[in-house]
Formats: C-alpha cells, sequence, structure tokens
DNA sequence: AGACCGTGTTCGTCAAGTCGAACGGAACGG
DNA sequence: CCGTTCCGTTCGACTTGACGAACACGGTCT
C-alpha cells in the first residue's frame, strides 16, 4: 500500500471504477448507500474527503472490500515475472522456494487436500474449459495427468494439465497424500 | 471483510491496539499524524468517524496500513489438522477431497514447494497488503504463521495466516517439505 | 411541440468533524 | 512545597462535509 498518497483522487478513482462496473448510475448507488447523490457526485469529482461511515456504506452498496476504495489499483512491485517458468527460483523477499506457478487475476484457485488408496482409480470428467489442476504430491505415489498421457509422480513432484479434459487420479501406494490446486477460469 | 458492520468501534479499537503497540503516547501520535490531539482522544474513545484524510494520516503515522485501522484484527491463523477433516467436501466433478480455501477472483495464487531444514529459521518481513499465505505440510514438521502466534504443523495440516505481517518458517525436523501458497491481492 | 422519465451537476443550509486552548492528574526534582 | 512536564480529557469557536432542492442536459413516447 502507498504510504504517502493522497487518498483524495485515488477515492475519486475508484469509486466511479467500481460503480461503472456495477454498471450503475449514480444516483442509484447513491440511493443504495443511503447518502446524498450529491455527496457521491462531489466523491467522483475528486473534491472530496468523506468520512469513515460514509465511505464505508459505500463500499458496502458497491459490494466491494473498503479497502478497495482506498487503496491504488495495486501496482506490480512483483519482481518474479519473467522467469514464470517451473523450476525457476525466487530470491523474492529473502524466502528461497521453487515457484512452481504464477497465478492471474482472472483465475479462481482452490486448494483441496486429498488422500489416496491404491486401487481406487478415479477418474475425473472434463470440468470448465480453461481449467487447470496442479498436483503435489506430498506422500506416496500417484499416477496423473491426462487419461492419454499420464505421469507418475513422487513425493515433491509437481505436475500441471489441463483439466478441461478427461484425465485421471490413481494412487500406486496406500496412504497417499496429495496437494491439490484447481484453477478455473473466470 | 466485514460488510455490514460499522467500523466505529473497530476503529476506536483498532488505533489504541497500534499506537499502544508502537508505544507512543496519544500526544506523540498526534503530533506525528499532524492532527489535534483532542481529535485523536474522541476516536479512541468512540465517539467518532473520522474523515478519510484524517485517518489516513494517522495510519501513515502509526507506519500501518489503511486497512489494519478499519478492519477487524485478522483472525490469527487458521489450521486445519491432518486428522479432524473440518466441514466442507467437495462433491464437484465426482471429486471428493478436503476443500482447504476457496479462491477468488481478485486474488492472485502462486504456488511454491519450499524445502527446509532444521536450524535456519526464516523470518519473512510483511508483504503487500492483503496477501495471505497457505501452507500444507507434505513431509517433516514445522512451525509457521505469524510472528506473534505461530503454530506447529505436522504432515497433512494445513494453515493459512496473513502475508502483511512479519511471519515465520521453521523446520523442526531434517528434510521438511511443504507446499506454499501464496495469495496476493489485487 | 410538449411532457415525462432518466442522467449528473451546482446551489444554500444545517449538522458534525476538526481545531486550539484550557483543564485535572500523575510523576519527577529543586 | 511548588514548579515543571508530561499524560489524556473536555470545552467553545471555526471549518467542512452531508444533505435536499433546484438546476441543466439527453432521451423517448404521445
Amino acid at each position: 500500500m502507498d504510504r504517502t498518497a493522497p487518498p483524495l483522487a485515488t477515492i475519486a478513482a475508484a469509486l466511479r471504477r467500481e460503480r461503472e462496473k456495477a454498471g450503475i448510475s449514480l444516483t442509484e448507488l447513491a440511493r443504495r448507500a443511503g447518502i446524498a447523490k450529491s455527496t457521491l457526485s462531489q466523491l467522483e469529482a475528486g473534491s472530496g474527503n468523506p468520512s469513515v461511515e460514509t465511505l464505508w456504506s459505500l463500499g458496502v452498496a458497491l459490494g466491494v472490500p473498503f479497502s478497495r476504495l482506498v487503496e491504488p489499483p495495486t501496482p506490480a512491485v512483483r519482481v518474479i515475472r519473467a522467469g514464470a517458468a517451473p523450476g525457476i527460483r525466487s530470491e523474492q523477499a529473502d524466502f528461497t522456494g521453487i515457484l512452481l506457478s504464477v497465478g492471474s487475476r482472472r483465475a479462481r484457485r482452490d486448494i483441496y487436500l486429498v488422500e489416496l488408496d491404491p486401487g481406487a482409480l478415479r477418474k475425473a470428467e472434463a470440468h470448465t474449459p480453461g481449467s487447470v489442476e496442479h498436483m503435489i504430491v506430498a506422500r506416496g505415489r500417484v499416477r496423473t495427468g491426462p487419461a492419454t498421457e499420464p505421469v507418475e509422480l513422487r513425493p515433491g513432484d509437481y505436475a500441471a494439465f489441463p483439466g478441461d479434459v478427461e484425465h485421471l487420479y490413481e494412487a500406486l501406494e496406500p496412504d497417499t497424500l496429495v496437494v491439490l490446486v484447481m484453477e478455473h477460469p473466470d
């Protein structure tokens, strides 16, 4: 977050942006938020400095978290862009680990913890088009991937594969544990 | 973030909390923020509804992100133990696993695989405001979480905690392997 | 034309937030 | 004991944000 920037202009921009994104008029938003439309007009014009109560009710009416209205649309501070390829080591913030996959703002990533046992071959139908699955093996061994070309993974191994085609999970050892991140497009 | 709660009392509490945490007096904070100490006194007393400018300058003077003053204190660490499967099992697409965390279209989630060894206590500075870290232990044992209240995790355990405060990773066993999902806000 | 909707703007008025000063307490030292 | 220096609170005066009405503009239907 910006430490110095006066949020006056930011708020004005954010309000207009979020409102148009929601596709409602200034009048309508003012009505929903329970504030005078004149007030809202001045705020969007930048001649503001609203009270917290006022801004809060606007946030509620817009259905956006409060902070989205006061913080600038995060400037990309992340420096790891270039090497988005798997297996790149990140030096960011004295943290060293293997960057397996860089997420996108457009996607939704849900985190699952899955226990598998041998014999239970799981065939999954195609999910939403554009969805991607990421699997990291914690314990045991699994055979997974698209039905056409499965791969075998051991602890610590990582695999990403399209989720919009038929794919499978199969444990090769008892008590196999995997972390599965499901990525859905917007 | 709370969708309904009027942040009046929250702000009062947050101000006092952060100020005492910084170890400065009300008078001193008012001076640094460039506001009248009477104003600050009233705010901490709960009889407030400050303008954004006022609250912002307080945030700057305190050296805390703005959102920390309006949002209820981050619910510390959320831990899901290996055995104790919590509520949500996903039925989606004939896939049954434990849904640890649901992603948002607003956030970006990067996936890391991290190997740790004992002795290497890693202290991470605060990242982008609003960032959240998700950790699942694959092998070994780790102590992690906010620096103020770390938790100990065993294989299969899951923990989510704010990444915008100082936090730590410490392996308690050799050859510890964890999956780390870093979530950045928009 | 006219009479409606809707949009977002600019006014004057009133309430409320902010300010500075004065206040009561507590701790310290001459 | 009294002066000093902090602490945080309460008071009145001033500034300012929020309100509602009136305003100008742009469609659309009669």
